[in-house]
DNA sequence: TTTTGAGTTAAACGTATGTTTCAAACAGTT
DNA sequence: AACTGTTTGAAACATACGTTTAACTCAAAA
């Protein structure tokens, strides 16, 4: 075993440049020279570049998933029969985020690109995955947003969730941009938390519009 | 000259092809045989594959950059002094896009998946491209949504436009999948017009919030 | 000490890509 | 009909890609 996992070099080089360049314009040996490590490594590990992107993208999620479940659970057993309003729930979820994405500054706008680039590019098999894998989790969200929202149709209440997170998955994966702009021509600076914080009032309100 | 312009023959087809696969993962090879053309033809007439991309957005940008500018001039002449809402603002966007794209679900698509991408997409070549075409244009609805949202901080305006773009970006651009959820969940279909219909609210909504 | 097996390495493989070439076909003009 | 500039066509080119191969390393087991 290397100074550092030959497996973990690679994930920590993939994610950087699938986030910075997509994922088909991301190469092999770009990422292979970046980690240090043998071409055929990707192959020996993972088996191939498709399976390679799943792992980046499990990486994130696994303990993502997790650490929803487990707060949503312990709060379910504190206030058994409360109803979270939509921005306790996304309250939820950015500290899910914020602690599976600490440590590392980019790491939150690299989740988010991600995600947005699961959603519309390649022949969807990362998106079949994500619904595969996380569709448990998926649909408790969903239905604790539904609770929060009784008076919303099933359909508007679909497309406005994914309205939220369009804005979440686009905005937080271009803050640097962004923030970079904000900076030039409001010259202030903006947080990673401050974002986050314009963020969810936006959202709440529009998932409640009318 | 051809039956149909060889131009644009390509252009259609790029179009629907880069919407539906990206832009990595379309080959010159596969364009130029469902355009029924020669593979030489692309860099005869384009010059290079990018090129070739920006070409297929110029023929977006163009007429909805005009016909956005021009129906706000005659607004303006007619009603003078009239401040805008914002569901007004968003009407006028979105009355441009859907002229420009004609009821092609594609186009729609294809248009704000290459807004997305020259957004985020680091260095890319759109982005530039976009921003020295647009800059204008941003303006001045960004004007008129000031004047819509007096009571706005302007760099908590600023963010909340992003998320409004964001939100837009990401759901259309992704509209053909999510439509196939919703027809698959929900037994149900739901019309382009019916999706701008529920985003609207939604954006309008979140501008306002608090 | 020898054997084993996972891990690494450099090189090669086959394929697909964007681009270039240059001759042929074409349309318009003289 | 002959000429001219533009467009098309089939083929080749150079390169980059994901993947595979086979020789090698080296620590731990036998």
């Amino acid at each position: 075993m290397a100074q550092v996992d030959t497996v973990t070099r690679i994930l920590d080089a993939a994610e950087e440049l699938f986030a910075e360049h997509g994922f088909a314009e991301t190469s092999l040996r770009t990422i292979t020279t970046r980690a240090d490590v043998n071409l055929a490594a990707v192959n020996y590990h993972f088996g191939s570049k498709k399976a390679l992107i799943q792992a980046v993208f499990a990486r994130f999620l696994g303990p993502f998933y997790k650490l929803v479940e487990s707060s949503l659970d312990t709060h379910e057993k504190q206030h058994p029969d409360s109803i979270l309003s939509i921005e306790d729930i996304l309250r939820f979820v950015a500290r899910a985020m914020a602690s599976v994405t600490q440590g590392d500054r980019n790491r939150l706008a690299i989740f988010m690109r991600l995600l947005g680039l699961a959603y519309n590019q390649g022949q969807g098999h990362l998106r079949k995955y994500l619904q595969t894998e996380y569709r448990s989790l998926f649909r408790r969200v969903m239905a604790l947003i539904t609770k929060a929202t009784p008076d919303l149709q099933p359909v508007e209440r679909f497309w406005r969730f994914h309205f939220m997170l369009g804005s979440a998955a686009f905005t937080l994966s271009s803050m640097e941009n962004l923030r970079a702009i904000v900076e030039h021509d409001f010259d202030t600076k903006c947080t990673e938390e401050e974002v986050v914080g314009y963020l969810l009032p936006f959202l709440a309100a529009g998932i409640r519009a009318k």
